[in-house]
DNA sequence: GTGAAAGCGCTAACAA
DNA sequence: TTGTTAGCGCTTTCAC
């Protein structure tokens, strides 16, 4: 593989200049940049990006952190980010911390050892140490910390969840079931505000047994209803996620319950998938490409030295579709 | 942040000696390794990684490529590979080449200019020049060129297929409608050579009306459905991945044909999502995680500089759920 | 077992 | 406009 070295001798001019031509051609002559480019052509030279890092100090690579890289939520941001990091010239690199914060550690510890530039968290299972604040430039998509020195994009976790609630007891509903998230998760904490504010302001008191807790995965989701339906007489529910949602119906169903004869079903997030199940599913629908690309449009501003809103705050949507309908009487 | 010459000096000893300390602590006494230890923990030490990957030429770093990030069939994939990875002290760098052989390339490039050591490729929209050999380190998983020099790691498309088709045919099935994935896709030829394996055996000959083309995504298989329900009178329907199958099964429902007892349906792959499908998918398992694993070991051993398995064949099962049954009389 | 020194390939002052 | 030069921070001979 030839260096720089090479294709200076071949273009019979020194290094800095063929670095020149090809950094800022507007630095060189017509004639010069010609022959540098013929140079580099026949060379069939690549420069070699790790030593152009070192000089000037920067990969020019952001690390996505994601919980679960198998959760399909993840996907579709992570493709917001990568486009918008593509376009200013930024790799992304994939962390999958697994749930596990030494891992979205050490994918930390990669822009301290200059591996990366920034990073972005889709997870809020970070190290304690970022609580007072972190020098590595970050953003968090999706979760967030309350009172948390770092910028974040997200979602109106409390509005969004009273939106699919009010919409359950505006068509006549009024015992609602939830199957939450994990609760140490500032938005699941969020989403159970909003579930009671939309039964508050009719009126209806919040009953502890309407709750089960999930971990956002279709199988939680299942065994969630298996136990809420056996505490909680329930004509609705209400899922913190869609995979949750689709597990839930297929408990219902098992049982015999009909969706949404019997129960009407809510989710959140709006997967792919939504529009497929069956039937299908009505829902709180993320932007989750925008969530992505404002992510990174925000991480990019904090690269190049600019300040970022804290906080973003991207609107969500109530898609109606098949799988809720009115109580019976 | 300190270099290894601050950490050098604060213990007292060279950099060399630091080095060495660090990356083979055994060629160095105790005493002095133990004197580095102190002075790295003292001086918050992290060595910059671009550097050492300058000075070794290596960067620790693969590239995998996936034809389409929010593809739920990939991540599972890209999981798989990212553990070996990880295992391996390499990182993951996500190349989402968006169906395109530009973007592909550039993600190749990446190698050249020493930002990566390898590449996984997950699709075979790649240039074309590779088809007469590379010297990048590379494996493909799931897709492949026949004929093309580089080790892959995939499963037996066309037995796989046959298999389904065996099984419709077993159940009672002899008219069996086909959605495809795109036929430039050579897994797809194999494909559909199982399938007109799986009917020639019981000499059922083979009607093009049979067959529409999909291009694997959920929209695809809805809209295949409702032009081969309208050219093939069918009981059994065969779909070249889960989401086209639950894409047709969605459209089916609409018109009004019941799933299974009208219309049995079989799918390829094993998306988590399939198990929570309604009725749930049978569908033919691909073993996702473990295609990544083994892609990402035979790319280490190629890496490490040992002969890789030209090709790596896992193998598949059928998982019988509930979307199929006997046709009625 | 340890240190001195060279250099990986590039960029960016600074001179000319 | 172009060349000279000095590193970026690390690893690795080669001496000692």
């Amino acid at each position: 593989m030839p260096t720089i070295k090479d294709v200076a001798k071949l273009a019979g001019v020194s290094t800095a200049t063929v670095s020149r031509a090809m950094m800022n051609p507007e630095k060189v002559s017509e004639k010069t940049r010609l022959k540098v480019e013929l140079a580099v052509a026949e060379s069939g030279f690549s420069p070699n990006v790790i030593a152009r890092n070192l000089r000037r100090s920067e990969s020019k690579t952001i690390v996505v952190i994601v919980p679960d890289i198998a959760n399909m939520f993840f996907a579709s941001i992570v493709r917001g980010i990568q486009q918008v990091a593509l376009n200013n010239g930024y790799k992304v690199l994939l962390g999958d911390s697994i749930h596990t914060v030494e891992q979205a550690k050490a994918y930390m510890d990669l822009v301290r050892s200059k591996q990366a530039d920034g990073i972005i968290s889709l997870t809020a299972e970070l190290p304690m140490e970022i609580r007072q604040g972190t020098e590595i430039p970050m953003v968090m998509a999706c979760e967030y910390f309350p009172g948390f020195p770092i910028p974040t994009v997200r979602i109106d976790n409390r509005g969004s969840a009273k939106r699919a609630v009010d919409y359950l007891l505006d068509i006549g509903h009024s015992r609602i079931g939830c199957i939450t998230g994990p609760m140490e998760n500032p938005i699941c904490v969020d989403r159970k505000a909003g579930y009671q504010d939309g039964l508050q302001q009719v009126n209806i008191e919040s009953d502890e047994a309407a709750f089960e807790d999930g971990d956002f995965s279709f199988q939680s989701g299942y065994s969630a209803f298996m136990r809420l339906h056996q505490q909680y007489a329930m004509t609705a529910l209400f899922c913190f996620n869609d995979m949750m949602a689709l597990g839930a119906m297929k408990a219902a169903t098992q049982l015999g319950i009909k969706v949404p004869q019997d129960l009407s079903i809510v989710g959140f997030d709006d997967l792919l998938f939504a529009e497929y199940t069956n039937p299908e599913l009505t829902t709180i629908r993320q932007p989750q490409e925008d969530i992505g690309k404002t992510a990174a449009n925000t991480l990019m501003k904090i690269l190049q030295g600019g300040k970022a809103n804290q906080d973003t705050i991207v609107p969500t949507q109530l898609l109606v579709r098949a799988s809720c309908t009115s109580p019976k009487k």
